[in-house]
DNA sequence: CTAGTTAGATTACACTTGTAATACATTCAT
DNA sequence: ATGAATGTATTACAAGTGTAATCTAACTAG
Protein backbone atom coordinates (compact mmCIF):
# COMPACT_ATOMS: atom_id res chain seq x y z
CA UNK A 1 0.00 0.00 0.00
CA UNK A 2 2.42 2.30 -0.65
CA UNK A 3 3.05 3.59 2.73
CA UNK A 4 4.28 7.31 3.16
CA UNK A 5 7.84 7.14 5.10
CA UNK A 6 7.85 8.89 8.50
CA UNK A 7 8.17 12.55 7.77
CA UNK A 8 9.75 14.47 11.49
CA UNK A 9 8.92 17.91 12.39
CA UNK A 10 11.95 19.22 11.36
CA UNK A 11 11.82 17.57 7.71
CA UNK A 12 8.26 18.54 7.02
CA UNK A 13 8.93 21.78 6.82
CA UNK A 14 11.62 21.20 3.97
CA UNK A 15 8.52 19.12 2.55
CA UNK A 16 6.47 21.92 3.18
CA UNK A 17 8.68 24.22 0.84
CA UNK A 18 9.63 21.61 -1.57
CA UNK A 19 5.16 21.23 -2.09
CA UNK A 20 5.26 25.16 -2.63
CA UNK A 21 7.45 24.93 -5.25
CA UNK A 22 9.71 22.56 -6.91
CA UNK A 23 12.32 21.41 -8.12
CA UNK A 24 14.23 23.55 -5.96
CA UNK A 25 17.87 23.23 -5.68
CA UNK A 26 19.64 23.19 -1.89
CA UNK A 27 20.27 26.84 -1.54
CA UNK A 28 16.73 27.70 -2.94
CA UNK A 29 15.15 25.72 0.51
CA UNK A 30 17.98 26.86 2.59
CA UNK A 31 16.84 30.22 1.56
CA UNK A 32 13.19 29.74 2.48
CA UNK A 33 13.92 28.31 5.81
CA UNK A 34 16.13 31.07 6.63
CA UNK A 35 13.39 33.18 7.10
CA UNK A 36 10.86 30.77 8.57
CA UNK A 37 13.98 28.86 11.12
CA UNK A 38 17.35 29.50 12.31
CA UNK A 39 18.84 26.53 10.72
CA UNK A 40 22.26 26.58 9.29
CA UNK A 41 22.50 25.75 5.96
CA UNK A 42 24.40 22.83 6.84
CA UNK A 43 21.26 21.36 8.87
CA UNK A 44 18.80 21.51 5.60
CA UNK A 45 21.18 19.98 3.38
CA UNK A 46 21.28 16.59 6.51
CA UNK A 47 17.28 16.92 6.39
CA UNK A 48 17.39 16.72 2.50
CA UNK A 49 19.59 14.05 2.90
CA UNK A 50 17.18 12.22 4.62
CA UNK A 51 14.41 12.87 3.35
CA UNK A 52 16.06 11.45 -0.32
CA UNK A 53 17.46 8.30 2.19
CA UNK A 54 13.94 7.84 3.27
CA UNK A 55 12.59 8.35 -0.43
CA UNK A 56 10.06 10.99 0.47
CA UNK A 57 12.11 13.49 -2.20
CA UNK A 58 14.56 12.85 -4.81
CA UNK A 59 16.73 14.86 -7.49
CA UNK A 60 18.32 15.51 -10.51
CA UNK A 61 20.99 17.31 -11.36
CA UNK A 62 20.13 20.36 -13.09
CA UNK A 63 23.00 22.72 -14.48
CA UNK A 64 25.66 20.78 -12.44
CA UNK A 65 23.49 21.23 -9.38
CA UNK A 66 20.89 19.08 -7.75
CA UNK A 67 17.04 19.94 -8.06
CA UNK A 68 14.77 18.21 -5.20
CA UNK A 69 11.79 17.43 -5.80
CA UNK A 70 9.05 15.52 -3.78
CA UNK A 71 8.15 11.84 -4.28
CA UNK A 72 5.50 12.15 -2.31
CA UNK A 73 2.09 14.12 -1.96
CA UNK A 74 1.37 16.59 0.52
CA UNK A 75 -2.50 14.92 0.63
CA UNK A 76 -0.76 12.02 1.13
CA UNK A 77 1.49 12.66 3.77
CA UNK A 78 -1.40 15.09 5.48
CA UNK A 79 -3.67 12.38 5.31
CA UNK A 80 -1.71 10.00 6.86
CA UNK A 81 -0.54 12.10 9.62
CA UNK A 82 -4.09 13.35 10.38
CA UNK A 83 -4.86 9.78 10.37
CA UNK A 84 -1.94 8.53 13.10
CA UNK A 85 -3.08 11.60 15.24
CA UNK A 86 -6.32 11.26 15.18
CA UNK A 87 -6.11 7.67 16.48
CA UNK A 88 -3.83 8.70 19.08
CA UNK A 89 -5.29 11.62 20.68
CA UNK A 90 -9.13 11.35 19.94
CA UNK A 91 -9.15 7.64 19.78
CA UNK A 92 -9.59 8.07 15.73
CA UNK A 93 -13.10 10.07 15.96
CA UNK A 94 -13.24 13.26 14.45
CA UNK A 95 -16.12 14.42 16.84
CA UNK A 96 -13.74 15.22 20.16
CA UNK A 97 -11.73 17.11 17.90
CA UNK A 98 -14.19 19.60 16.94
CA UNK A 99 -16.07 19.55 20.31
CA UNK A 100 -12.24 20.40 21.57
CA UNK A 101 -11.79 23.32 19.48
CA UNK A 102 -15.36 24.66 20.20
CA UNK A 103 -14.49 24.41 24.24
CA UNK A 104 -11.86 26.21 24.06
CA UNK A 105 -13.02 28.80 21.38
CA UNK A 106 -10.70 28.63 19.25
CA UNK A 107 -12.98 29.49 15.87
CA UNK A 108 -14.89 32.54 15.60
CA UNK A 109 -18.21 32.71 14.26
CA UNK A 110 -16.86 33.54 11.12
CA UNK A 111 -15.31 30.33 10.89
CA UNK A 112 -18.20 28.47 12.35
CA UNK A 113 -20.40 29.93 9.57
CA UNK A 114 -17.77 28.62 7.15
CA UNK A 115 -17.62 24.81 8.39
CA UNK A 116 -21.31 24.94 8.26
CA UNK A 117 -21.42 25.88 5.03
CA UNK A 118 -19.16 23.17 4.27
CA UNK A 119 -20.88 20.59 5.56
CA UNK A 120 -24.08 22.21 4.41
CA UNK A 121 -22.08 21.63 0.36
CA UNK A 122 -21.16 18.21 1.38
CA UNK A 123 -24.59 16.78 2.38
CA UNK A 124 -26.49 17.65 -0.29
CA UNK B 1 2.69 28.83 31.29
CA UNK B 2 2.86 25.16 33.26
CA UNK B 3 3.66 23.73 29.96
CA UNK B 4 2.76 20.16 29.71
CA UNK B 5 5.65 18.01 29.19
CA UNK B 6 6.15 16.03 26.28
CA UNK B 7 4.67 12.58 25.97
CA UNK B 8 5.35 10.03 23.07
CA UNK B 9 3.44 7.64 21.50
CA UNK B 10 3.89 4.84 23.82
CA UNK B 11 3.83 6.68 26.85
CA UNK B 12 0.20 8.28 26.15
CA UNK B 13 -1.03 5.02 26.19
CA UNK B 14 -0.08 4.81 29.60
CA UNK B 15 -1.45 7.91 30.20
CA UNK B 16 -4.73 6.73 29.09
CA UNK B 17 -4.46 4.63 31.84
CA UNK B 18 -4.33 6.74 34.38
CA UNK B 19 -6.54 9.42 32.93
CA UNK B 20 -9.51 6.46 32.82
CA UNK B 21 -8.52 5.39 36.66
CA UNK B 22 -6.31 6.19 39.39
CA UNK B 23 -4.50 6.33 41.41
CA UNK B 24 -3.62 2.79 39.83
CA UNK B 25 -0.40 0.20 40.36
CA UNK B 26 1.95 -0.38 38.56
CA UNK B 27 0.45 -4.07 38.00
CA UNK B 28 -2.64 -2.64 37.55
CA UNK B 29 -1.52 -0.58 34.24
CA UNK B 30 0.39 -3.33 33.28
CA UNK B 31 -2.93 -5.59 33.32
CA UNK B 32 -4.71 -3.04 31.42
CA UNK B 33 -2.42 -2.45 28.65
CA UNK B 34 -1.85 -6.45 28.04
CA UNK B 35 -5.08 -6.24 26.48
CA UNK B 36 -4.50 -3.56 24.26
CA UNK B 37 -0.22 -4.08 23.39
CA UNK B 38 2.28 -6.70 22.86
CA UNK B 39 4.03 -4.70 25.76
CA UNK B 40 6.07 -7.01 28.03
CA UNK B 41 5.80 -5.61 32.23
CA UNK B 42 9.10 -4.03 32.45
CA UNK B 43 8.12 -1.78 29.71
CA UNK B 44 5.07 -0.52 31.12
CA UNK B 45 7.28 0.12 34.10
CA UNK B 46 9.67 1.62 32.23
CA UNK B 47 7.14 3.98 30.84
CA UNK B 48 5.93 5.01 34.49
CA UNK B 49 9.19 5.65 35.35
CA UNK B 50 9.95 8.04 32.47
CA UNK B 51 6.39 9.68 32.78
CA UNK B 52 7.32 10.31 36.86
CA UNK B 53 10.88 11.76 35.55
CA UNK B 54 9.03 14.19 32.96
CA UNK B 55 6.50 14.95 36.19
CA UNK B 56 3.53 14.09 33.94
CA UNK B 57 2.71 11.55 36.76
CA UNK B 58 3.53 10.95 40.27
CA UNK B 59 3.20 8.24 42.75
CA UNK B 60 2.35 7.65 47.02
CA UNK B 61 3.51 4.60 48.79
CA UNK B 62 0.14 2.49 49.35
CA UNK B 63 -0.22 -0.84 50.91
CA UNK B 64 3.74 -1.01 50.22
CA UNK B 65 3.07 -0.55 46.45
CA UNK B 66 3.26 2.87 44.22
CA UNK B 67 0.47 4.06 43.21
CA UNK B 68 0.74 6.17 39.88
CA UNK B 69 -1.55 9.26 39.15
CA UNK B 70 -1.27 12.07 36.49
CA UNK B 71 0.10 15.22 37.21
CA UNK B 72 -1.33 17.00 34.03
CA UNK B 73 -5.06 16.65 32.91
CA UNK B 74 -5.71 14.63 29.75
CA UNK B 75 -7.40 17.74 28.53
CA UNK B 76 -4.13 19.89 28.84
CA UNK B 77 -2.36 17.37 26.94
CA UNK B 78 -5.01 17.01 24.31
CA UNK B 79 -4.88 20.38 23.44
CA UNK B 80 -1.67 21.17 23.45
CA UNK B 81 -1.21 18.07 21.60
CA UNK B 82 -3.96 18.98 18.98
CA UNK B 83 -2.96 22.60 18.94
CA UNK B 84 1.09 21.52 17.91
CA UNK B 85 -0.32 19.09 15.23
CA UNK B 86 -2.42 21.90 13.62
CA UNK B 87 0.37 23.78 13.48
CA UNK B 88 2.61 21.83 12.16
CA UNK B 89 0.55 20.03 9.75
CA UNK B 90 -2.14 22.38 9.03
CA UNK B 91 -0.61 25.83 9.59
CA UNK B 92 -2.87 26.42 12.82
CA UNK B 93 -5.76 26.26 10.84
CA UNK B 94 -8.41 24.42 11.47
CA UNK B 95 -10.70 24.34 8.11
CA UNK B 96 -8.48 22.39 5.86
CA UNK B 97 -8.36 19.45 8.40
CA UNK B 98 -12.24 19.51 8.19
CA UNK B 99 -12.12 20.09 4.44
CA UNK B 100 -9.72 16.99 4.23
CA UNK B 101 -11.72 15.00 6.07
CA UNK B 102 -14.98 15.34 4.07
CA UNK B 103 -12.67 15.34 0.62
CA UNK B 104 -11.66 11.94 1.82
CA UNK B 105 -15.20 10.80 2.58
CA UNK B 106 -14.63 10.39 6.09
CA UNK B 107 -17.77 11.41 7.79
CA UNK B 108 -20.83 9.72 7.43
CA UNK B 109 -24.15 11.74 7.26
CA UNK B 110 -25.36 11.14 10.20
CA UNK B 111 -21.80 12.33 11.80
CA UNK B 112 -22.41 15.57 9.39
CA UNK B 113 -25.73 16.12 10.83
CA UNK B 114 -24.04 16.15 14.03
CA UNK B 115 -21.26 18.38 13.64
CA UNK B 116 -23.35 20.32 11.97
CA UNK B 117 -25.82 20.10 15.50
CA UNK B 118 -22.60 20.84 17.57
CA UNK B 119 -21.77 24.23 15.59
CA UNK B 120 -25.16 25.54 15.64
CA UNK B 121 -25.15 24.75 19.34
CA UNK B 122 -22.15 26.64 19.68
CA UNK B 123 -23.12 29.87 17.47
CA UNK B 124 -26.13 30.18 19.54
C1' DC C 1 47.81 26.66 -13.15
C1' DT C 2 46.80 27.58 -8.17
C1' DA C 3 44.14 28.98 -4.35
C1' DG C 4 39.87 29.98 -2.48
C1' DT C 5 34.98 28.94 -2.58
C1' DT C 6 31.31 25.99 -2.79
C1' DA C 7 28.29 21.66 -3.32
C1' DG C 8 27.86 17.57 -1.79
C1' DA C 9 29.38 13.29 1.16
C1' DT C 10 30.61 11.70 5.37
C1' DT C 11 30.82 11.95 10.22
C1' DA C 12 29.43 13.64 14.90
C1' DC C 13 27.09 13.65 19.01
C1' DA C 14 23.60 14.06 22.52
C1' DC C 15 18.67 13.27 23.48
C1' DT C 16 14.41 10.73 22.94
C1' DT C 17 11.92 6.61 22.18
C1' DG C 18 10.77 1.72 21.89
C1' DT C 19 11.65 -2.16 23.97
C1' DA C 20 13.18 -4.49 27.34
C1' DA C 21 16.86 -7.27 30.74
C1' DT C 22 19.44 -7.39 34.92
C1' DA C 23 20.39 -6.20 39.69
C1' DC C 24 18.84 -5.17 44.12
C1' DA C 25 15.78 -5.11 48.06
C1' DT C 26 11.93 -6.45 50.49
C1' DT C 27 8.37 -9.61 51.83
C1' DC C 28 6.26 -14.16 52.40
C1' DA C 29 6.20 -18.98 53.04
C1' DT C 30 8.22 -22.63 55.20
C1' DA D 1 16.19 -17.60 59.27
C1' DT D 2 16.48 -18.70 54.38
C1' DG D 3 15.14 -19.03 49.78
C1' DA D 4 11.73 -17.73 46.37
C1' DA D 5 8.95 -14.32 44.48
C1' DT D 6 7.83 -9.85 43.51
C1' DG D 7 8.27 -4.72 43.26
C1' DT D 8 11.48 -1.24 42.17
C1' DA D 9 15.90 0.81 40.33
C1' DT D 10 19.40 0.72 37.21
C1' DT D 11 21.24 -0.35 32.90
C1' DA D 12 21.08 -1.53 27.82
C1' DC D 13 20.96 -0.71 23.24
C1' DA D 14 19.59 0.47 18.54
C1' DA D 15 16.87 3.70 15.64
C1' DG D 16 15.34 8.24 14.88
C1' DT D 17 15.96 13.36 15.50
C1' DG D 18 17.88 17.94 15.99
C1' DT D 19 21.62 20.20 14.97
C1' DA D 20 25.36 20.71 12.82
C1' DA D 21 30.94 20.32 11.49
C1' DT D 22 34.50 18.35 8.71
C1' DC D 23 36.25 16.39 4.56
C1' DT D 24 36.59 16.11 -0.37
C1' DA D 25 35.99 17.12 -5.16
C1' DA D 26 34.99 20.36 -8.55
C1' DC D 27 34.65 25.18 -10.26
C1' DT D 28 36.08 29.93 -10.71
C1' DA D 29 38.84 33.95 -10.33
C1' DG D 30 43.31 35.63 -10.90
Amino acid sequence: MTQVPQISDAEWEVMKVLWAKSPCTANEVIEVLESRTEWKPKTVRTLLNRLAQKEAISYTLVHKVYAYFPLVSADECVKSETDSFLKRIYGGAFKPLLVNFLKEEKLSPEEIKELKNILDDKSK
